[in-house]
DNA sequence: CAGCGTTGGCTAATTAAATTAGCTTAATGG
DNA sequence: CCATTAAGCTAATTTAATTAGCCAACGCTG
């Protein structure tokens, strides 16, 4: 009987492909583990349990998410570090709606949770967008939360396939991205 | 033995109100047999199983949710009704994160699915927000849409307790509210 | 008021999935 | 080459959903 050899990497890394191929909903230790070419207790040598399983993806899932988003907006500002945001979020969720669905309503389990790290990544290249723009300085977290707010109802909406949406949710995409651009070009009133 | 003389609404009234208490990922049918004080199998004869009973709260929340924003909308228009919606929005979601978790992940079974008709009536009020502002005719889609997944970003976001945020969420809010209004005010270029 | 069908409840059994216990063997390092 | 550890296995347990099949209460009707 040969080890198959697995980590803990390789058992996270086939439950986000699983969870893409089949829903974030469907993912199961047996359907892993078939896949995996092993039992399902031997998942318990690397994992602790479903619930972690499902913790480690969607930490897995904001890592990818921020190091694609920060790769994208190398060397841009303003305006175009929106849209590269934009576009490679979108691009993220669209190609892995499964480890997408992990990071929705995932928890922190304290303050040195690695998704709590993950996330906070990926809120700085928010914060780092909107550097390119005239946002005061009070102003400014409620402006990355207004992003983050918005690209992640878009984000849910699509991996919860949700779009009976007539025509190209792409072309709506876009409309959104400038219509933030707009917003935050404007002078932000004194409150 | 006398009879509980339960009905489908009670079964998935007290499904909605025990998915607020305890969340939407920890109803089970075990748990809301005792609070109905009746053994889990009885509850089959009034729903179909939990898959059903999920479906129903989602329904039965976007129903209310959708009676809620009507209601505080009438007689109002252009920022106020935005306004409305908004807070009517938010203060739903509060009040009933179960509830609406339960709409998240939903999917429609077919068009004429009680779901889709109240999801529906939900896109109508926010079409009739918008006929307050000057849109575009082939432009009011793409911002129904934009809006849907701002609200729908924020209202997850909070379901799901994601708001480690410091301060209120409230004055983020507000600040988003004012963010789209000034964004529907400007006039839309031509793209 | 008795009969009787329908309804809504029950217990017991089944199924499915996660998890735990305890055993075995391959790899590795002295 | 042995001893330890790690990674797999089978078998057992637990928990939750669901199904099967029985029984009593309610409401009607003759």
């Amino acid at each position: 009987m040969p080890k198959a050899g697995l980590t803990a990497a390789d058992v996270v890394g086939a439950g986000a492909q699983l969870a893409d191929d089949v829903g974030f909903a469907n993912l199961a230790m047996g359907t892993l583990a078939t896949r995996l070419g092993v039992r399902t207790p031997s998942l318990y040598k690397h994992i602790d349990g479903l619930a972690q399983l499902q913790h480690d993806i969607a930490t897995l899932a904001m890592t990818e998410l921020g190091d694609a988003v920060r790769d994208a907006m190398q060397g841009r500002a303003g305006p175009d570090a929106l849209a590269a945001f934009a576009q490679t979020f979108r691009a993220y969720v669209t190609a892995h709606p499964g480890r997408y669905a992990a990071t929705v309503g995932a928890l922190f389990t304290g303050p040195d949770d690695p998704l709590l790290r993950a996330s906070t990544r990926v809120l700085d290249s928010i914060a780092a967008v909107l550097r390119g723009y005239n946002v005061g300085e009070n102003e400014i977290t409620h402006a990355i939360r207004t992003l983050r707010c918005t690209f992640h109802g878009f984000a849910t909406l699509q991996a919860a396939n949700a779009f009976q949406w007539t025509g190209d949710p792409e072309e709506t995409f876009d409309w959104m991205i400038r219509f933030i651009d707009r917003g935050l070009r404007t002078d932000t009133p004194p409150q």
